[in-house]
DNA sequence: TGTCATTACTCGTCATAACAAGTTCTGGAG
DNA sequence: CTCCAGAACTTGTTATGACGAGTAATGACA
């Protein structure tokens, strides 16, 4: 038996948005508008399925995803919590080179080796959701911090996008700023894998280092908003001259 | 009714351990040993509840923590897939290295090579807050993984928290886990600072690596969730063997 | 008064059942 | 042969029911 709802709120039982999703946001909007004060109570699962009028299960459900979120946290037994509201937003924060560094009052500005199109290959591709033979554009640049050498940038876009790059001022511009103001593309999240390797003779030459110097080898995936990868980088930092910084925060409980 | 399994596998439906759980350990050791090859589906949700002699609702809970773990992926209408071990993991979540590895499915140990108490010094003192002459203590331990030596960390930490961890399991239990579980220390946000630099004798031993071989270089000082610095490390990775992965989201939009 | 068993609450686990909503394949109609 | 409807799969959502396990308050007994 399916009864909607006798008393309860607006909750739609038809609609294309299931019913634990419909529960979470309402709970999440009592919780951030202070219905449910930090660090205690919050009714408990027999009362929120008589007040929404959905089984047990959807409850869970709802309750489940919002711990994911960090907002509750269970104590088997005792009840449901409202999380202190510490965690929030991640200060880890997404920035290009120019952005940080000159957000930090340095003088930057990079030196495009190259710039041209070829096919993805297997690794790229992949990165980038396109076939292996699929034409994509490469991008080489040098960034100097105070007329230094300090990091040689590899980056694959889509064809499409690398040809309107192409005829930017890419020597003072960030391509993440390019991308969200110019072309009105959201940019969402990237995946960075860090590794420490030696410079090769190439590298060494570009960053201007004795070969077999240590070199910081950042891999990051940018995607857009709604998780399309569209940037694909290789950073080589000279391992001497640049530390990576940043701060993340404990995930909640 | 309870028929505790009639063909299938050892589970144990008296066990302290509930049953998703116990799926979820066999389905990730397939996936880990390779016999659920990397990016190709998995049996389907009905499959395994014959094999396992569970219901869905079981899997599922098994499934759905794999998934959050990022082993899994799922398609909505296809099946289940596994994802390629490059997959991140994870996000820029704060972890100390035997949960991040373990929630992998890694085996890991610690050997402590040394602990003592000593003068904080300049660079310490500033990072934990504390007098240059202040008394703290030094732990130094190499982590395994699989057997294989990967990182050395030197944590320091403040006098009275070291004395209690000299005392602890540090082989087999991660420092932060004991500060938050054992000695209800809530954690919130670390900095991290990351650079490459090359191996030198004292860390080639203790990695087993060439003198001279590519060493990550991490600096990390880690918040209670109040904000007082409470361990400081540096954590030494093989650059061959190890790899830091993240997730970082764009702030503003 | 102090101890302990009972009870009533909480969340945790698991079964069975049904339908919805995607995907893929197949077979029949044109 | 092409195209499209439908079957046969997949995962997604939801209901109902049951018992287990942890917590806290109650009340009886010593």
């Amino acid at each position: 038996m399916v009864k909607p709802q006798k008393k309860p709120s607006q909750l739609l039982h038809v609609s294309p948005v299931p019913l634990y999703t419909q529960i979470k946001e309402i709970l999440r909007d009592r919780i951030l508008d202070g219905t449910y004060q930090a660090h205690e109570q919050m009714p408990s699962e027999s009362v929120l399925m008589n007040t929404f009028g959905v089984s047990r299960i959807t409850v869970r459900q709802a309750l489940g995803d919002l711990q994911k979120e960090g907002l509750i946290f269970k104590i088997h037994g005792k009840g449901t919590y409202v999380s202190k509201p510490k965690a929030f937003q991640n200060i880890a924060e997404l920035q290009g080179f120019g952005e940080a560094m000159s957000s930090m009052g340095y003088e930057t500005f990079s030196r495009v080796v190259s710039i041209k199109s070829m096919p993805a290959g297997a690794t790229v591709g992949a990165k980038l959701n396109a076939g292996d033979s699929e034409e994509i554009v490469e991008l080489r640049r040098v960034r100097y911090l105070n007329r230094a050498p300090i990091s040689l940038d590899v980056t694959y876009v889509p064809k499409s996008i690398g040809e309107r790059l192409a005829k930017e001022d890419l020597a003072h511009r960030d391509v993440f700023l390019i991308l969200e103001n110019d072309y009105d593309i959201a940019l969402g999240a990237a995946e960075l894998q860090i590794e420490s390797m030696l410079a090769d003779d190439y590298l060494a030459r570009q960053l201007n280092v004795e070969e077999g110097a240590p070199v910081l080898r950042i891999e990051r995936l940018t995607l857009t908003a709604d998780g399309r990868p569209i940037d694909f980088e290789y950073l080589y930092y000279r391992g001497d001259a640049f530390q990576y910084r940043m701060r993340i925060e404990r995930s909640h409980v």
